[in-house]
DNA sequence: ACCATCTAGTTTAACGTTAAACTATTAAAC
DNA sequence: GTTTAATAGTTTAACGTTAAACTAGATGGT
């Protein structure tokens, strides 16, 4: 049973167990949740041929798309992957160890340390990035132009629609 | 910086780190996967007022749904809920010290057992299921009636596809 | 009947995440 | 200047997941 046919027998059996409740949202989160971890799956295939994981290569390609030369700071990091610092301070380790990556002291603040790619991190990040995107190219791919558009503001809207919802 | 904002510059910096690399579907996927934590944190909160989390919920749900009424077999289970029988049994464990499910044996195969939601755990489940749905339809209410229509049916297709496409 | 194979579920070890406590350092108040 | 508060990063404990090994029970061929 592939994954639309799930969800259409989900839709079903909420319609016969609680007909008085609309089963819509529960249906379009669950397609949205989804397709979320259908993507990861198949992009991790490419990360673990490198010895990666989604984890560390957003590590490694945030570094290589937004961090200048000098490095990035470690707390920044978090604010963009969405983790808590802990986190970060585990993959870097791992990373470090690698030698894909470096810490750096700045001498102006010593709780501080620049985090920076190495030679290797950076070749290992560029080799992976244009077959990481042909894979999601490829994945997207079912949709056509017009539809992938469609679909990235719709995501858009959900997105700035669910931030401005009051918690709870 | 808010989501949104975050993936304008996401998109950015791609173009000025490899400007000829095509950013769209790296964003795009990334659009997929925020909107998707962002669910998650938001209806999390409610399962945590009940001691439950986004997997025993789904054990919960999954039950209340699409469980026969002499129960459900749990490798069945694992397949609907997309995890491993590992942690179905863990999960299980869990919920059914606190008496919210129980396993049933059965008499002509000593090898499973069915598992169904005790009156406790139904009452809970009963209990959440609206307000969920409620939490859930808020929080793709930014989306009018059509766009979520729109929104479903782009997320079906690439579902569909995504499975389509040879792993790699 | 017997042995090999399959199936259901559990256990274990390794991994990765969070919340919270902690260390070290910097900034601010007075 | 000294104490107070804030900040950056790490450590620890608890949790939950997977892959792989394992236990127990069913099935099939001969």
């Amino acid at each position: 049973m592939n994954s639309v046919e799930i969800l259409k027998q989900v839709e079903q059996d909420w319609q016969r167990t609680r007909p008085e409740i609309d089963p819509q949202p529960m249906v379009s989160v669950l397609a949205l949740l989804r397709a979320a971890m259908a993507v990861q799956k198949k992009t991790e295939i490419l990360f673990s041929e490198y010895g990666l994981n989604t984890a560390t290569f957003g590590v490694l390609a945030t570094l290589r798309r937004s961090a200048p030369p000098e490095g990035m700071v470690l707390s920044q990091l978090a604010d963009y992957v969405l983790v808590t610092r802990a986190a970060i301070t585990n993959r870097v380790d791992r990373l470090e160890k690698r030698g894909l990556v470096e810490r750096c002291s700045v001498e102006h603040d010593r709780r501080t340390s620049l985090l920076r790619l190495t030679l290797q991190g950076r070749e290992m990040i560029d080799e992976i990035i244009p077959q990481h995107v042909e894979n999601e190219r490829q994945l997207l791919a079912t949709l056509d132009r017009k539809e992938q558009a469609l679909l990235h503001t719709l995501l858009l809207k959900l997105l700035s629609g669910i931030e401005s919802v009051e918690a709870k």
